[in-house]
DNA sequence: GATCTACATTAACCTTAGTTAGTCTGCCGT
DNA sequence: ACGGCAGACTAACTAAGGTTAATGTAGATC
C-alpha cells in the first residue's frame, strides 16, 4: 500500500545527503523541480535495456533490481534500487540504457525531466557534486557486490547480500532481532549472487538452521547482527554511511 | 620504457572526451591545473585501502589494477585502469579509499590537488559533467564485470576479459591480428575473474589449442575479432566508445 | 655456468555448486 | 471447495572449477 503523501524530491535529497552536504538553498532550488508520479506493479520494466529516456526516474516507494542479461540468456541482478535512487542516471548524460531495471513490488517512481535537472545541475555545483558523490558510492557498492560474487563462497554471500540490505534499511544500525521485508524469490536471489534457486534455499536453510536468522514469508529477522556480520565476512565501510 | 614527454593533462582530457565533448576553453582551463609527476615500480601501490589523499592521481602511463580483498583474504580485482584515468576519483568527494590499486608495469602517475581540481570542476559545469559521465562510464564497465563474474562460464570469462582490454586500448576497432601487451600473470588474471590461476591455465590453453588468441609471453594475438568475440558473448555497448 | 625465483603448465583428485526432477505449500480465481 | 500455479523445498546425480603437488622454463643473480 503506497503512502499517499511522500515526496519525490525530499526522498531523493534524503539520499544525496546521506552521501554530501545539502544546503537550505539548495533544497529550495530542488523543490521548484516539476514532477509527475505513477505506480507501477511488480514486474514492470523500469527502464530497458537499449531504451533513450527523457525524464529521470525516482524510485519513491517500493524496491527495484538493476540487471544484465549474458548473449546466451543467463540474468544476472547487479544491484537492488531503494527508495531516493534514480533508477536511470546513466541516461542523463549517456544515451542508451544498458541494464534493466524491474519493479520487486508496487513502485511509485517520480519523473523530473531532464533538461529540468541538467539546468539545475549546471547552475549548482554543490547539487552537481552531490549526484557524483552519490554514484561514486553506488560505484564502491558495485566493487563490493562483485567481490561477493568472484570470491565469498555461497553462504557468505548470502549472508552478506542480507547484512547489505538491512544495513540499508536501516541506515543507523542494526539492532538484534532487526526484521526486515525482502520481496524476492529465491530465483532472483540466485540471479542476484551469481547462484541457482535451488543453492540459495540449501544456504538459507542453513542460515536458518544455524539460527543466523529466521523467516516468516518474505520477512527476514535477524537474531544476532554480530553474528550475521561475522559470517558474511562484513564491513559496512564501503556504504559510506557514517560521515 | 616511458615515453619522455606525455602530457598528463593531455591524456586525462583524452580519456574524458570519450565520452563527452570538452571545449576548447574548457582544455584551456585544464592546462592551467599544476601537477607533479613520479613513475612507480610495478608492484607498487597506488592507492591503499583505508588511505585519505590530498591529490588526484592520473594514470599518465603503464597499466594499474583496482582490488579488494575479503576479511578471510582471497583477492577480487575489480578493474584494470588504462591510462588517462583517475585511479583516485573517489577520494576528490569521499574519505577514505575503500580499495586498492597496484601496478602492473612501470606506471608515471601525475598528481593534481584536490583542491584544484574541485576548484575547476565548480568554476566550469561542463567539466564537472565529464567527470560524471566518465564515472557513469566505469559503472557501466563494473556491471559488465560482475554480468561476467556471476554468470559467465570459465572459458567466455576469460575471452571477455581480452576483448575487453582489446577494445579499450584500440578504441577504433581490434581489425584480425591485433596484438597487445597484458603484463599480468594467470594467477592474477585468476582474481580479475573469480577463478584460480590454475583454471585460468587451463583456459587459456584451450583459447590457444582453438586458435582463438596466441600468445608470445605476455603477449596476445587476436587471429579473428569476431571469432573471439562470438566466445565471449561480447557487445561492446557498455563501453560507450562509440558516439 | 650454476643457482634461484617467479611463473606456467599439467595431472589426479576433491568440493562446491549446478542440474533434473520431483513433492509440498499457500495463494488466487472460479 | 476445487483446481491451478508460482514458488519453496528436497534428493540424487553431475559437472565445473578448486586443490595439491609436481615438473618445466625463462630471466635474474651471483
Amino acid at each position: 500500500m503506497p503512502r499517499p503523501n511522500l515526496n519525490p524530491v525530499k526522498q531523493l535529497i534524503d539520499q544525496l545527503a546521506l552521501h554530501d552536504l545539502i544546503s537550505a538553498e539548495d533544497r529550495v532550488a530542488f523543490y521548484e523541480l516539476p514532477y509527475s508520479s505513477r505506480q507501477f506493479e511488480a514486474g514492470t520494466y523500469l527502464l530497458r535495456d537499449g531504451e533513450i529516456t527523457s525524464h529521470c526516474a525516482i524510485l519513491v516507494s517500493g524496491i527495484a533490481y538493476r540487471h544484465k542479461v549474458t548473449s546466451d540468456g543467463s540474468r544476472q541482478i547487479v544491484s537492488i534500487c531503494l527508495p531516493g535512487e534514480v533508477i536511470n542516471l546513466q541516461q542523463l548524460y549517456l544515451d542508451e540504457a544498458d541494464n534493466n531495471v524491474q519493479a520487486l513490488n508496487q513502485c511509485q517512481i517520480s519523473f523530473i525531466s531532464h533538461a529540468a535537472l541538467r539546468r539545475l545541475v549546471n547552475q549548482r555545483p554543490s547539487i552537481a557534486r552531490a549526484f557524483f558523490a552519490s554514484t561514486l558510492v553506488e560505484l564502491s557498492m558495485s566493487r563490493e557486490w562483485m567481490l561477493s560474487i568472484g570470491r565469498r563462497d555461497a553462504r557468505a554471500r548470502v549472508a552478506h547480500f542480507l547484512c547489505e540490505i538491512a544495513l540499508r534499511l536501516n541506515i543507523d544500525g542494526v539492532p538484534d532481532g532487526t526484521s526486515y521485508e525482502l520481496p524476492m524469490t529465491q530465483e532472483q536471489l540466485g540471479d542476484a549472487l551469481g547462484l541457482t534457486a535451488v543453492h540459495i534455499n540449501r544456504m538459507i536453510m542453513g542460515l536458518v538452521k544455524d539460527n543466523l536468522i529466521t523467516r516468516r514469508k518474505h520477512g527476514i529477522t535477524i537474531p544476532s547482527w554480530e553474528r550475521l556480520v561475522q559470517a558474511a565476512g562484513f564491513n559496512s565501510r564501503y556504504l559510506k554511511l557514517n560521515g
